[in-house]
DNA sequence: CGTTGATATGTTATATTATATCACATACGA
DNA sequence: TCGTATGTGATATAATATAACATATCAACG
């Protein structure tokens, strides 16, 4: 496989995980609240994929680990992580984000291949000047961007031709 | 309502949907179609909403507009649009947007309210130059880029203060 | 220790909502 | 008058979410 495939199907988020779920872990400490094996497992899964995930896509994944997980113990694990602000529900999508408040600098942008679907991620260090001029004129404070860009990825640009 | 609420909740986009409704015309009479006006009225919804749409999102503006439609009438239009190249279908999403190809240059910006769930629309005159670098690095061509802010308004920022 | 009570998990079944299609009657235009 | 488009009611399919109850874990207390 080559190194620019291998850059689209998968961008190493290793310590971006691993930082967000130490800072997870030191909030539930402070709080006297238990990072269990299932929402630390959760939360893994929605940093790893880096963006909103169904409730189901959750499980899927969960269920391709060993023993095949029930609804409920997403939606379980799912009710604590935003209960307590560590991820966030959006209603639109009835899908869920890991929260990113502790590095709210983390810009994400994705590149959706319509062909194949595969997503790459990379980031951007700020958010584009022009929005952020519009959002300051309309008042609009900014938490988090996202940047979503469709189009080819390498390899389907390749067989598809 | 202050100009900075009215800004938040619709930015004219009349531009940009007649010049698009005008090539998808074309299109149609070039190749014998017919631009019907339940076709075209879909197609509108989802030009001026410019965001992707799930089917049912389309009828309940339809319903809006006088006599209640029904499911089939959205699913038959878009059928129409999305086979002759009109509008696309996003499977993971199982919604649809207009294609725009016939305008390419144009980088929709959405800001989204966590709170009202409002969405105001801008954009930005070109795709982040981080956001470039790392596509022609990867070979990923990029056809069309989402921005999507989310964040706080100006009115909810006041009541919720 | 051992018991108890609070919290978390495993599991089956099912409720709720969103998405999509069927089937048939009617209209309209080439 | 045939092909295509539309109106309309009913229903199928799939995604999302919860109810209910049994079991497990673990810390606090006597």
């Amino acid at each position: 496989m080559s190194d620019q495939i291998k850059t689209f199907r998968q961008h190493n988020h290793d310590n971006c995980v691993e930082s967000a779920m130490h800072a997870a872990q030191d909030i539930c400490d402070a709080q006297h609240l238990k990072l269990t094996p299932a929402r630390q497992r959760v939360l893994e899964i929605l940093l790893e994929s880096h963006t909103a995930l169904g409730a189901y896509d959750i499980l899927e994944r969960l269920s391709n680990e060993g023993g095949k997980a029930q609804p409920p113990v997403v939606y379980r694990a799912l009710d604590f992580l935003v209960g307590n602000g560590l991820a966030h529900k959006i209603e639109q999508l009835n899908a869920f984000v890991a929260c990113v408040h502790s590095h709210k600098d983390h810009n994400p942008a994705f590149m959706i291949c319509k062909k194949c679907k595969r997503v790459a991620e990379t980031e951007i260090p700020n958010v584009p000047t022009a929005l952020n001029q519009h959002a300051m004129d309309s008042g609009f404070v900014i938490e988090q961007t996202i940047i979503e860009a469709r189009g080819i990825c390498p390899s389907c640009n390749e067989t598809a031709k």
